[in-house]
DNA sequence: TTTTATACTGTATAAATATATAGTATTTTT
DNA sequence: AAAAATACTATATATTTATACAGTATAAAA
């Protein structure tokens, strides 16, 4: 990283301010009013000085759209929290989101694209239980086997999928529960994603 | 906290998404265009309800300027991953500690102060399987049929608790296994904490 | 030595944004 | 039954804000 000059500092150090104290960045106007600055584009050549460095990203047009690049990456990731929902409906509409949490990349072998939380008892066996948060990662690709996210013409489902030629079985983890079988040649039937991990709070 | 409404929780989950993903709050009209509203005055109302309700301050005469009150921890706690040990070492020391990872605070019902990563099969009838991360929250109290971390004179063991008088019960979930009966006047035994969840990763 | 980067003042303005006002309709609380 | 809260559409506007353009001056790099 090359070296910031001690008024670019003092910028930074201006703009990480502003978002502990007050929750967003500042405007030129009050990086201005901070470091005494008689003119806005003082503060605006210091953060084109930033952003050149790759310190910080500046978002066009927007106001407050100063982002710290070096913060976002220590971090977890926010994931969404989505109930089984009824087909028709996009899995990851905003209005299907229960809440969002922040999830270190590292824990999960794959990327997480969605938490989807377990309804009912068709993987019990296999220690998936209601409530439960199964991480999905967002994929068409499978193998058999594997957990997979599936939407059927009237259903999303979460089972074992297995694929030979044109049929397709879906098998829950449960004696209770009767495998699900799809010709695909009549049937519609798609891979949403496949479950790599699992979140459970008592 | 009051209960926040359906609305109102999509509306806060997109103010926290766009601090997530840009860095900083969303406009009003940045509101609307994700959830859909065609007037700015819909995300407006439902900003000014969350204010009400204490959920978030809102800046006024300044652009983006929302701020999220309960926010303690914008990022993850580091939380150690330990592996079950042998009795006479401390759970927490750092020879034990496998990695370290980022969680939410907001998981789990309580604080997590480890993970412990689960050995050998005494618990898979409760869907709690052999390297499972089970989070323990530390504490020496515990109602029965809790979860519990236990130290024994010879082992630290993660089972069902029962305590009657001078007579501890330890239980496991798998028929297989024989439950473990301590007399506090004779031996001792120790709970280090009960878990609140669990992690998994396929 | 010429260019480039730093470090500003000063002015201007299109676009972004908060916010008020006027409605309508439904649900919840009192 | 009345009042208050919820959940919006629609329109308007003062203000905030980003951002471009025109300068001046100094220091560092090519």
């Amino acid at each position: 990283m090359k070296d910031l000059t001690a008024q670019q500092s003092k910028v930074l150090n201006c703009i990480e301010e502003s978002i502990n104290k007050t929750g967003f960045p500042p405007t030129r106007a009050e990086i201005c009013q901070k470091l005494g600055f008689k003119s806005p584009n003082a503060a605006e050549s210091h953060l084109r000085a930033l952003e050149k460095k790759d310190i910080i990203s500046i978002a066009g047009g927007s106001s407050r759209g100063i982002n710290i690049k070096s913060k976002k990456s220590s971090s977890g990731v926010s994931v969404p929290v989505i109930g089984l929902v009824a087909a028709g409906s996009a899995t990851l509409a905003s209005e299907n989101i229960e809440r969002e949490i922040n999830v270190d990349p590292s824990l999960f072998s794959k990327n997480v694209d969605y938490f989807l939380k377990v309804k009912g008892l068709s993987m019990i066996e296999d220690g998936i239980y209601e409530d439960d948060l199964v991480a999905i990662h967002k994929t068409n690709d499978f193998k058999n086997g594997d957990l997979a996210v599936v939407r059927t013409e009237d259903d999303v489902t979460l089972k074992y999928i297995f694929k030979e030629n044109h049929k397709l079985l879906l098998k829950p983890a449960n004696k209770d529960f009767d495998p699900i079988h799809i010709d695909l040649r009549n049937e519609s039937a798609e891979v949403e994603g496949i479950g790599i991990g699992l979140i459970r709070k008592n």
